[in-house]
RNA sequence: GCGGACGUGGCGGAAUUGGCAGACGCGCAUGGCUUAGGACCAUGUCUCGUAAGAGAUGGGAGUUCAACUCUCCCCGUCCGCACCA
């Protein structure tokens, strides 16, 4: 038999045909939802992108034929800045270039041999799945959890449109990489912040995620507990509310910084005479771009503001400064500073000469304000605190917390680097932001019954800086939802990973027309079993699906608090050691594999090169190695065919019964492989071992035709997760009817797989020195007895008796001399 | 700086969780079969050594009868966050 691509268009037609993949969600029985991250449609796919799409296939395959239901759908992210540049590109319309992709996907998806349930196709870009994401954003308007608010916004200058802080990168964008500015505009909000304790909390429930995506958004919400303080401004009614971590060093406080963008500054500086030089110097930090602003060695900056605070623990009057490593996205955009226990305080007091004051002191080593050459930061024993000196910092970080509670000069609070999620782009390609403005009503939610707010689709949607919208009168002219007069449509459009962040509801029931999803069965088959995709979308997609799911729970239309029950992240694959892709010529093609090996050789290739979970580098001879054993393997069922040979009848001979543990003991361990982390890679070697047996066996002795055929059966079960086409030929060479996925996963005997001898290693002081085949019914003493008897043992020995003898079951034994 | 993952032959990678290091595959070598072979079959392939043996899992120490696996200290690679108060 030979592998050829007739035989993949005959298995992708028949399952084509039978609907082998198509899934009835009112079954809710065995449930077993099967998610892959559904993919951007702008450029052609490369193995990189096959790694995903042929892991899932074989999880979905597996659980198929282990009996459960499974929902394995696919769609396309079609909306967004990808989708929309390729376009331009192209010199086509976004809609037009976008439905071409899919359609191309979707065909070389098919050619891969990939089973999806094609009915359940969710195209993010159709008004139909559109209208769906206005009403999910109309939810969070309702509910306050979706705002416009003018603020410094990150501002792409290559796209031409603002990004979310998780799409800046080093302060580039994320994109195009270009470098990433700060401009204050008007924009619309999601206010993931609501949600940050309980998306920080619930991660705890999430044991199926892998341990780095978990820590990665532990690390972007970023929960910090300590004590918000009021620092008056001397001779003013002015308060300066600051926060921080390390209140154990309130009394050493010699200093306090504001960021230059703080808004208490102007009223601040206007009847000091230097008021025009603190003015240029904020100035020059704020055109500053955040990238230089935020380099690692940059030269701390700051200007004294003429005023002085007062310290609320001693009454102390210390100045206040102005600097530029004063954040104001953080905290309260002021800092108390002490430089003797904090690093930059130092490094800016050394630079401009202020008062360093010690409260902490180093156990080991006192320590002397006026010769210390680093702020000292470890834990230690306070000093020149008033009632808390001689405790340890630790302890009197609490007590001091709460005698500034009690006194209410401080309060104990909780901080998140999250911020709220910037939705809106200026650019063409997504989904209208369903708002209307109203002279007289103020801004107004678009009414469910009129949605959706159709994208027009004849405008010139270059970008521009300004959403294309703006240009398309017909769009923009419309009726107050509330009072009937004219008024004017929000013009901006969503970003793309709002319609990503509900997509796996919509699987559920993806034709429904009246309602987003049927909350009855997304309740049934939600959470999803397995998600799989790539590390990449740790942060955005993983956390803003959280979000709207949680939103989705408290608004009571679903009944589960965390989409995702396992998710699996898989390794990219490389080539010459970096990241495959257009711009490096390191991509390699599917299509041109496809053409030469066919879809099972670079399944199985994919699935064999390392660790599904790790980075794995391509190599094209591996595709050799791969097509070599399938065409191993598939020379044993030539011979089967015309295999005549021996008695069926009669004990079975030595390699006879080698040969069937070894189907058993493979089948179990194949098995463990695909139910513990997805271990394709050992699985495939496993499977290869036993062909190697199989060819062993052939060799050297008289098989049996029905062990031979029990052998090359299961090899083609084993292996039809990872090669289904070859699998479903053999499996109807075989004499089966019907598809592979209908048959059960191969079961194995425990009975076969024991044995009556085996082979043990023999040790002296923890080295090997002979091999013993052993009885597994002898006892310890005897086992001991026969090692001690060994020829090498003995040269070991020299007639002294050993000082210990350890066994360890059917493994080894050790004679410590 | 903080957090995470990791370091095993010429290469991709195994190792039942403390129990025979290098499974399986690639590559390479030798032989066979072939008009030919980048096909196939067989055998071999960690290092040193003719051998007995000795040494090997980034380096160093430790625990143990036994360490790739556990502990401590270094070195290095990758990823995430980062003037976060």
């Amino acid at each position: 038999m030979d592998y050829n691509k007739q035989i993949d268009e005959k298995w992708q037609n028949f399952w084509d045909k039978e609907g082998i993949f198509n899934t009835d969600t009112k079954d809710t029985k065995n449930k077993y939802y099967c998610l892959v991250m559904f993919p951007y449609p702008s450029a052609a796919l490369h193995v990189g992108h096959a790694r995903n799409y042929v892991i899932g296939d074989a999880v979905s395959r597996y659980k198929r034929t282990k009996g459960l239901n499974v929902l394995s759908p696919m769609g396309f992210d079609a909306f967004g800045l990808p989708a929309e540049n390729a376009a331009i590109k192209g010199g086509l319309h976004p809609k037009t270039s976008t439905l071409d992709n899919i359609a191309t996907m979707k065909q070389q998806l098919t050619q891969w041999g990939i089973g999806y349930d094609w009915n359940r196709e969710v195209i993010s870009c159709l008004p139909e799945y559109y209208k769906w994401t206005q009403w999910i954003f109309t939810k969070l308007y309702e509910k306050g959890l979706a705002y416009k608010k003018r603020a410094a916004v990150n501002w792409c200058p290559k796209c031409l449109t603002v990004l979310a802080n998780e799409q800046v990168i080093n302060g580039a964008c994320e994109r195009c990489e270009s470098k990433v500015i700060e401009r204050d505009l008007s924009q619309w909000f999601f206010k993931i912040t609501a949600y940050a304790q309980t998306l920080l909390d619930d991660i705890q429930e999430l044991t199926h995620w892998p341990e780095r995506v978990k820590t990665m958004q532990i690390n972007w919400i970023g929960r910090s507990t300590g004590v918000n303080i009021d620092f008056k401004v001397d001779d003013e009614e002015t308060i300066l509310a600051c926060y921080t971590t390390r209140v154990d060093t309130i009394f050493g406080v010699t200093y306090m910084v504001l960021a230059p963008e703080h808004p208490a500054i102007p009223g601040l500086i206007k009847n000091n005479p230097d008021a025009c030089i603190i003015q240029a110097f904020i100035e020059k930090v704020r055109i500053q771009d955040k990238t230089e602003r935020a380099a690692e060695n940059i030269e701390k900056e700051g200007i004294f503001s003429g005023r002085y605070v007062i310290n609320p623990v001693n009454g102390k009057k210390v100045p206040l400064w102005i600097a530029n490593y004063v954040l104001m996205e953080y905290g309260t955009g002021a800092v108390m500073a002490v430089p003797a226990h904090d690093s930059r305080d130092f490094a800016f007091a050394k630079k401009y000469g202020l008062d360093i004051e010690v409260v902490i002191d180093n156990p080991k080593e006192r320590l002397d304000a006026l010769s210390m050459q680093t702020a000292y930061i470890e834990d230690g024993v306070m000093v020149n605190s008033a009632q808390f000196d001689g405790l340890g910092n630790r302890e009197a970080m609490e007590k001091i917390a709460d005698w500034m509670q009690e006194k209410k000069i401080g309060k104990r609070a909780v901080h998140f680097r999250l911020r709220d999620w910037l939705i809106s782009r200026q650019r063409y390609w997504g989904a209208p932001i369903p708002i209307i403005y109203c002279d007289k009503c103020g801004e107004v939610a678009v009414a469910e019954k009129d949605l959706p707010v159709l994208l027009p689709e004849n405008v010139a949607f270059k970008p521009t800086g300004q959403s294309p919208l703006k240009d398309s009168e017909a769009f923009i002219k419309t009726r107050c939802p509330k009072c009937g007069k004219e008024a004017q449509r929000e013009t901006d459009t969503m970003d793309t990973f709002v319609d990503s962040s509900w997509y796996f509801l919509r699987y559920i029931s993806p034709k429904e027309t009246e309602k987003p999803f049927d909350g009855h069965l997304v309740d049934k088959w939600l959470p999803v079993d397995q998600y799989i995709g790539g590390v990449e979308h740790a942060i955005l997609h993983l956390l803003y699906s959280r979000f709207i799911t949680k939103v989705l729970y408290d608004l009571k239309y679903v009944s589960f608090k965390e989409p995702f029950g396992a998710l699996f992240t898989q390794g990219m694959i490389v080539k010459n050691g970096a990241k495959m892709s257009k711009s490096k010529g390191n991509t390699v093609a599917p299509d041109y594999i496809i053409d030469k090996y066919g879809a099972d050789v670079m399944r199985l290739y994919i699935l064999f090169m390392g660790p599904p979970e790790k980075d794995a580098e391509w190599q094209d001879e591996g595709l050799q190695g791969s097509a070599r054993f399938i065409q191993r393997a598939l020379r044993m069922v030539d011979m089967l065919k015309e295999y005549r040979q021996s008695s069926e009848t009669g004990e079975l001979n030595s390699h006879e019964k080698d040969l069937v543990r070894k189907i058993h003991s493979t089948i179990k361990e194949v098995t463990l492989d695909l139910e513990g982390d997805f271990q394709f890679n050992t699985a495939i070697s496993r499977i290869m071992e036993l062909v190697n047996q199989t060819y062993k066996c052939l060799n050297e002795t008289s098989l049996r035709q029905s062990i031979f055929k029990e052998a090359v059966d299961t090899v083609f079960l084993l292996l039809s997760p990872f090669t289904p086409h070859i699998s479903e030929e053999v499996n109807e060479a075989l004499g089966n009817k019907g598809s592979i996925l209908k048959r059960a996963w191969p079961r194995f005997n425990e009975e076969y797989i024991k044995t009556d001898t085996v082979e043990i290693a023999v040790l002296v002081n923890g080295k090997v020195r002979d091999k013993l085949i052993i009885n597994v019914n002898w006892s310890k003493e005897e086992i001991q007895k026969k090692a001690l008897a060994c020829e090498k043992v003995k040269n070991f020995l020299k007639n002294t008796p050993p000082k210990k003898i350890i066994y360890v079951d059917k493994r080894m034994v050790n004679i410590v001399v």
